[in-house]
DNA sequence: GTAATATATTACTATACGGTAATGCTTTGG
DNA sequence: CCAAAGCATTACCGTATAGTAATATATTAC
């Protein structure tokens, strides 16, 4: 059922693997040293670790070259993990999927969201 | 930068949690009680517990009625939340999207993706 | 009024997990 | 061959957190 959302969502929760992704998906295939210059405040074991969660969970692929490893997203195995929970609330995401294209075209890094919580539902006595 | 999505995603880590969103999404409101019937395993105030973090995070919101609360997805905030994240993988999205209502319209609750034509009768050796 | 119901809160425990340091294993370079 | 680079693996530690039990608060029922 869920078994499997289990483990991506936990994949998901921390802040650094999340990152390793946007990384391979924005910049493409990067070595493990490319990818830990980006963490400097981490140990590079500590990424290596990181890496092979993601690899486990089937996120991310590897190639040796010589001594280095070279990874990259999987995305079609990414995608096809999120895509059954999304699907879930599809007619949620259904007007709003339209504006993804929007929202992305438009600039990602400020994150000014308008308040959602005065659409209080009353309920008839 | 990603500080939202901290919060967010951490949410979305814990199994109960996502399975209290996909309860309230597919069947709407619903008070603390009725959700705690559905994890047997759990106790009550586990539940409750729960609930205060979706409600700070924003994903739900709860009207009183007499000495119940009832709880309901903001579905709002719940797509404006996750809707940065997801922009961000737009391009491999993009193939998946329009599969997205495909994978919807299927049934979602069955997960046997077995090709239908090699049912036939079963024969006895 | 009192008792029972419905939810929230607190204190506590156990486990999971991210981080580091140390070590090991290949591969490249001299 | 020897040393260094690049990455993986292990052992360990600190902390965050999911769970429970107990208690608290508010509302309905009797």
């Amino acid at each position: 059922m869920s078994g499997d959302s289990d483990t991506l969502f936990r994949i998901l929760a921390d802040p650094t693997r999340r990152q390793i992704l946007d990384l391979l998906a924005e910049r493409g295939p990067l070595t493990v040293g490319q990818l830990a210059a980006e963490f400097p405040d981490l140990v590079t074991s500590g990424i290596s670790k990181h890496l092979m969660s993601l690899r486990a969970a089937g996120l991310v692929c590897a190639t040796r070259r010589g001594r280095q490893q070279i990874y990259q997203l999987e995305s079609d195995a990414f995608v096809a993990a999120l895509s059954p929970w999304i699907a879930k609330y599809e007619r949620y995401w259904s007007t709003a999927l339209e504006r993804l294209r929007v929202l992305a075209e438009e600039e990602p890094t400020k994150d000014q969201r308008k308040s959602a919580k005065d659409v209080r539902q009353r309920r008839p006595k």
